[in-house]
DNA sequence: TAGATTGTTAATCGATTAACAATC
DNA sequence: TAGATTGTTAATCGATTAACAATC
């Protein structure tokens, strides 16, 4: 209820403050003021002291905040201390990629099973996984309880794999695939990554260099 | 000059349009009003005649916008016909999945060359291309001409590859890395793509859900 | 012409920044 | 205590939405 005013704005800033508090604590920094933290961090201390007094009143006058104790409560806010249980949709190699990319135990994840319907595919493995067919999804989510799908696969099968997966209680994607997710269930969390549009974006930029600030 | 006032949340919208305009004009619908755009991608037909009025006034009163003709003006706003060169440093597994997973030319670039510090993988081949030694960058830079770098390489290495980019002149970059370029040079372009802001997002979303709207 | 739908101005809403009193 | 810096309110700025006259 209470978190039920912070905008998707201050939302997507927190990962950014708890990348760069991280990077502080590795430094051993202990303390640091919302103006400096602003100066690294390329924003206004106004923003800072802002976003973070949505969540409470993490510093102290005259001093500012403690870099570890800071990062914490972020990490709390985040929930980056679940272990949400992820499956992949997807094996070909972006999906492999992604998969192997990703530090999923420090994001508050933990894959727990990769699909394919590619035969050629199943039965590979995956770090410690074995490419499954994806026929078997179904029965794989009565058997275990699985949070979050990870999509990439081809747009054209992303209606169907989510309404299997909503019929299974998979409430929350990470998308990958070419298909915008816009739920009309209101319990469904959707992260739409369009890299393709972050690299229209930079032709734009490019494009029109010198025009824009 | 005349685009210097388009601000960015309405430049990351363009590619969105662009996509669902290509999806229209492969059903072969010719023309489309405003209000079903809107409600195809989920905004408000104001923003879509707000959006698309930066531009020039593509539509015509009481019929709408000519979807394949609004597609080529976004597709030409974007700058997708242009064939920028691009070279991706760090070829392991994610590099080389984004390197296959991007239809380039698709979206305005081409890539030339693939970068490796790791011997291992110098001499692979991605595609067309062979892996080649970073130490051979700053030669290949004044061989060819370089617009773009897709930064794919482990975070404490990033300051020091876009030092020497930037001294051979690549002014724009597609980063993947963990690290975030905030460029002092303001004839530099910079796409920051931090996917596991993107899942920690989703995080904390499934966390706090059914407390956010 | 009448109906539809744009282009555009005005109103609203939300996000960012500035300012400063509270307080460590 | 004096200096520093927060938490928070108020002011500004920008983005979104609503409304409607222009026009096809």
């Amino acid at each position: 209820m209470s978190k039920n005013d912070i905008s998707m704005s201050v939302i997507r800033r927190l990962p950014r403050y708890y990348r760069f508090l991280s990077e502080l604590d590795e430094q051993k920094v202990e303390r640091i003021s919302s103006n400096r933290l602003a100066q690294i961090m390329n924003v206004t201390a106004s923003q800072v002291r802002q976003d973070l007094n949505c969540f409470g009143g993490f510093g102290q006058q005259g001093y500012g905040y403690s870099v570890s104790q800071l990062r914490l409560e972020i990490r709390r806010i985040l929930g980056l201390n679940h272990r949400y249980q992820a499956v992949l949709l997807g094996a070909g190699n972006f999906g492999t990629a992604v998969a192997g990319y990703i530090n999923f135990p420090k994001l508050g994840f933990e894959l727990i099973g990769c699909f394919d319907t590619d035969k050629e595919k199943i039965g590979r493995s995956i770090g410690k996984l074995v490419i499954m067919d994806e026929a078997e999804l179904d029965s794989f989510c009565r058997a275990h309880r699985v949070d979050t799908a990870i999509l990439c696969i081809p747009k054209q099968n992303v209606e169907n794999s989510l309404e299997r997966l909503y019929r299974q209680g998979v409430k929350s994607y990470w998308n990958f695939s070419h298909f915008d997710i816009t739920s009309k269930h209101k319990d469904v969390v959707v992260e739409n990554v369009h890299l393709s549009d972050s690299l229209m974006t930079l032709c734009y930029r490019i494009t029109n260099a010198g025009e824009q600030q």
